[in-house]
DNA sequence: GAAAATCCGT
């Protein structure tokens, strides 16, 4: 009897079999059912196996992965408890099944703990450790992983190339570059395994180290298979060196490596980033000529091109063509949509997935805060709150507090941080920073110094957030004392830090300190004046009756003059009550940004401080047939959970009747009080 | 003589 080797062949020798009425023996049959199961053919190989008049452990296991391989763990389950007498092979495949699937991992790690003390008494091998290892690297259970290792040591497992490939990527995935490169290190230390060095490469594009990366990869370049190439398109992809990664991706096919479906996922996502329409669109019909276009990454990564493009016709339709909902694409879309400001669309798409992660929670809710929908956010942030799982995304609190920052609301903003602290989450540093300056922004100040002041590490951003704070509470003593300490401790001040410092000047007129601290800022620092720190200065010599030291360092400005600094300096001239000086920079200004409406209302504002009503005509008709988009500044009151906002001469209100009913009230009382005094002074 | 494990893509 010869050995099958292809499908056909098997069919033919299997029809051959039945025909001439023998029993083929146990060792052909097990063969003709892994055949079954590599082609996809459950039902055949499990009729094969179910018709064997006797069995033996190898039988048995080869179904048994049929079934895992087909994804029917419960099936695999049964057969597993049947089996007579189970080997090693038995549990590491069952093992692997559960680790692989996702919401079974505590069933791989009970079978791992059963195999040696179950009565069938198996021993755990190389095969079983390198599964476990690669479930705790997806769970990022470091103790685990350790414990694992070391068990290794002590069993002598660890040096082959499945034991040290995995044990690297163990420990770059739970976070602990350095023992993953110690392990490497002493793996290598005789030769080189292929796929060890792939790990490695890996795991320093993990890590950032994208010239450590490199360095490796191009060291005993002869070895390189079309993993290593796709582990470095994909490094590059994922630091932002999106060039880099299609110079890869180009270079990967000169070198005679065909592209796969992690080259195509790689280099989509680089062409996204730089939102380079058509490379990526040729990516697409390559990808759809080759067949594989509908690989989730791949036609994830197709929707994410077009969504980053604005293209959202275009990534609606690739969608549509995906049989599977994938919270990726849809994610992309939301954001695609949100960009553009249709909420509507995105909140469709949003609500048409059955299984939310917390990626697309972040993105629908972000949404909100960047079209301004803030209640919106909030109330989807509730319903955040409100669900089982237990997954964070930082940018969501990151953002929403953003949102409470730009509109100085304080209660929603100590909401979530009482849900960050309640829940545990592990304290980012962006996030707390968002935190202090949300406080601080919000008029907690006393909020944003106590937790500022507990803190045990705090970096540049921090302190930036921090002294601006102060700045803008009329808190200078604080302020430059932050900054003097910020210092001894030996951290650079940038270009921000010196914003906020010249800021704290301004707001209280400390003219002479602010200037120290300006020539400081290039003497000591290097640190080059931006457009911001030239119109602090302006601002701080407006506001200290000084235009003349206002207009002299102006002059010296060595950049061009653009409209914030000239708004400021029209704002000093509007302090300081100087129509001559406004009317010249007006004339700069409007030359610059004609078309922006805020700049007219400014000017015609000036006018109106110094009653030139004549010259705010003028300006007011300059205005006229200009698009005008000036944001709207509005009032609001916060009652309850409700905020109200007001804009003026708004009656818009559902109890515009009452309220202004009520305002009569208070203003007949205050003129009533006014005559009173009146009366009595004469 | 046969069965199980490692590295790369949202």
């Amino acid at each position: 009897m010869s050995l099958a080797r292809s499908l056909k062949d098997g069919l033919q020798f299997h029809a051959q079999v039945i025909k001439s009425g023998f029993t083929p023996t146990v060792f052909t049959s097990n063969q003709l059912i892994h055949l079954y199961s590599k082609n996809g053919l459950i039902r055949e190989a499990y009729r094969l196996f179910d018709e064997m008049p006797e069995r033996n452990v190898y039988s048995w296991n080869t179904v048994i992965n049929a079934y895992i391989k087909a994804q029917n763990l419960s099936n695999a389950q049964n057969l597993f408890d049947a089996v007579p007498e189970k080997d090693s092979v038995t549990y590491n495949s069952l093992i692997s099944g559960y680790a692989n699937r996702d919401g079974f991992e505590d069933r791989a790690v009970r079978l791992f703990l059963q195999m040696q003390n179950d009565c069938d008494g198996v021993r755990r091998d190389e095969f079983t450790l390198t599964t476990m290892l690669n479930l705790t690297a997806k769970l990022s259970a470091l103790s685990w992983g350790q414990q694992l290792h070391s068990f290794m040591l002590k069993t002598a497992n660890d040096l082959s190339g499945f034991a040290v490939s995995s044990l690297i990527d163990m420990y770059s995935k739970s976070g602990s570059f350095p023992d993953a490169w110690t392990v490497f290190e002493r793996g290598s230390s005789s030769a080189v395994d292929l796929v060890s060095k792939n790990a490695m490469v890996a795991a320093c594009c993990r890590e950032g180290k994208l010239d450590l990366a490199q360095n490796l990869f191009w060291s005993k370049h002869q070895m390189n298979d079309s993993v290593s190439w796709n582990t470095m398109i994909a490094g590059f992809a994922q630091n932002g060196q999106e060039e880099k990664a299609i110079e890869m991706f180009k270079c990967m096919a000169v070198e005679g490596f065909s592209w796969n479906e992690h080259s195509f996922a790689s280099v989509l996502s680089a062409f996204s980033s730089l939102k380079a329409l058509k490379m990526g669109k040729e990516i697409h019909s390559w990808v759809v000529k080759k067949g594989i276009d509908s690989n989730p990454f791949i036609s994830s990564g197709i929707v994410d091109l077009y969504s980053k493009c604005g293209n959202m016709n275009y990534a609606e339709f690739v969608y549509l063509k995906m049989k599977v909902e994938n919270s990726f694409a849809v994610t992309s879309m939301i954001v695609g949509y949100a960009a553009e400001g249709n909420m509507a669309e995105a909140r469709r798409l949003f609500d048409s997935l059955a299984d939310k992660n917390s990626v697309v929670w972040t993105a629908m809710i972000s949404g909100y805060v960047k079209t301004q929908q803030s209640d919106d956010a909030f109330e989807l942030f509730r319903q955040f709150m409100e669900r089982d799982a237990r997954d964070y995304d930082a940018l969501l609190f990151i953002n929403l507090l953003g949102a409470c920052t730009t509109q100085a609301i304080v209660d929603p903003g100590k909401q979530i941080h009482a849900y960050i602290m309640k829940v545990g989450i592990e304290i980012d540093e962006k996030v707390v920073t968002a935190v202090v300056d949300m406080y601080c922004k919000c008029g907690s100040i006393g909020y944003a110094e106590r937790i500022f002041q507990n803190l045990a590490s705090r970096d540049l951003i921090l302190h930036n957030v921090m002294i601006a704070g102060y700045a803008h509470h009329g808190y200078e003593y604080e302020a430059l004392q932050l900054f003097e300490e910020m210092v001894k401790r030996g951290l650079q001040p940038d270009a921000v830090t010196f914003v906020a410092i010249l800021s704290a000047c301004r707001h209280s007129g400390l003219v002479e300190v602010g200037e120290n601290y300006f020539s400081s800022m290039t003497e000591d620092y290097s640190i080059l004046p931006e457009r911001d720190h030239y119109a602090c200065m302006i601002d701080l010599y407006g506001r200290a009756n000084q235009l003349e030291k206002a207009t002299v360092f102006m002059d010296k400005i060595p950049m061009e003059l653009d409209a914030i600094i000239l708004g400021t300096f029209i704002n000093a001239c509007k302090m300081n009550r100087n129509v001559k000086l406004a009317n010249d920079a007006e004339e700069k200004l409007l030359k610059i940004e004609g078309d922006n409406g805020a700049r007219y209302v400014q000017l015609a504002g000036a006018y109106a401080s110094e009653g030139r009503w004549d010259e705010m005509g003028r300006i007011m008709k300059k205005m006229r047939g200009k698009e005008l988009r000036k944001h709207t500044g509005c009032s609001w009151l916060q009652v309850g959970n409700r905020r109200h906002t007001f804009i003026s001469n708004d009656r818009s209100h559902s109890e515009t009747e009452a309220v202004h009913a009520m305002l009569d009230c208070l203003i007949q009382e205050l003129v009533a009080s006014i005559h009173d005094e009146e009366e009595l002074s004469q």
